[in-house]
DNA sequence: CATATATTATGAGCATGCTTACGATACAAG
DNA sequence: CTTGTATCGTAAGCATGCTCATAATATATG
């Protein structure tokens, strides 16, 4: 309290995400331990339902995660027997991912769990402040998002890969 | 049980939270890739600086990470030379942890470096928005604080654990 | 066709968290 | 002193991310 907290609160931004998300984490995995499904799995899942057949390359970008962490997360969830990897017809590199009957049926329980940790987390806070909350992590994301700008410096665009 | 997108976002709190984190993270690493301070490492020496001389399980508490962690971490600190351990005087069980002078020649740096990246995080946010979701994450981690919840009881009344 | 380049998945190895277990030490009772 | 229990640090092993490297395949170019 003594010499710079004239910034309300924004100096530690970075343990407070942290923080946030390891709780939040950590609350979704204990409620699901019946399951087996970890955070990092339902993520993968919950975009896999919507959108099957998707080669892993495909999962790697939506979930924003480098495709050898892809490839190691569904080393388990097949093992678990949530999802099952199959040749892709047209390019023998290609493996696309399937959501096992397995895994449709824990999706909406594992769904209301995430819904009922997400309401504890946001107890005591009326729509206004939730809406707030929201807004600023989405301009986080979008402020962050990998454009991997040079802030003052400008000398390290090593870093000018496409996109 | 179909669509409930009416939530107004908070059906992707997880996910929110878990992008921003690991967005901010990965900025300030590679921002800080000349110094050699990960993260985590980063949060026990913020600490340390303040409180010197804490024996290890301190260390824990203060993070909110098992023992065990605290243990590897400080090996590799260690190895990078930016903490050294001691043997307590009076407990020969404990080992009391100092930052080396390395350590504090870098710590105006490195958190110069973390303020840079918190400011890009909230680019484009007047001093309101920054409160509301400093006020926000602030809620969460109270929220899910380890009381071990009751789900959807409203009795838990915060905090009234010692401290 | 042959060869260069790009893409897809994965192996090896590291960092940071976790759980479970254990050795060393301190401390409280007997 | 001895015995039981609590505490401190750490080892082993797993999950989830990363980087760097590589094998297999596809595609573009000479």
């Amino acid at each position: 309290m003594a010499l710079m907290t004239n910034t309300g609160g924004t100096d530690r931004l970075g343990f407070l995400l942290h923080d946030a998300a390891r709780l939040i984490r950590r609350r979704f995995e204990r409620r699901n331990a019946a399951y087996g499904l970890s955070a990092a799995q339902w993520r993968l899942l919950f975009r896999l339902i919507k959108e099957e057949g998707a080669p892993q390359v495909r999962l790697a970008e939506w979930l924003e995660i480098e495709p050898i962490s892809v490839s190691r997360l569904l080393d388990r969830m097949e093992e678990g027997g949530w999802i099952e990897r199959r040749q892709d017809a047209s390019d023998r590199r290609v493996r696309v991912i399937y959501a096992t009957d397995k895994a449709r049926e824990v999706y909406d329980a594992v769904k209301s769990v995430a819904f009922e940790v997400y309401e504890e987390a946001l107890a005591g806070m009326d729509d206004g402040e939730r809406a707030a909350l929201i807004a600023g992590l989405q301009r986080i994301s979008a402020n962050l998002a990998d454009g991997e700008e040079s802030p003052h410096c400008a000398a390290n665009q090593a870093t000018d890969r496409n996109r």
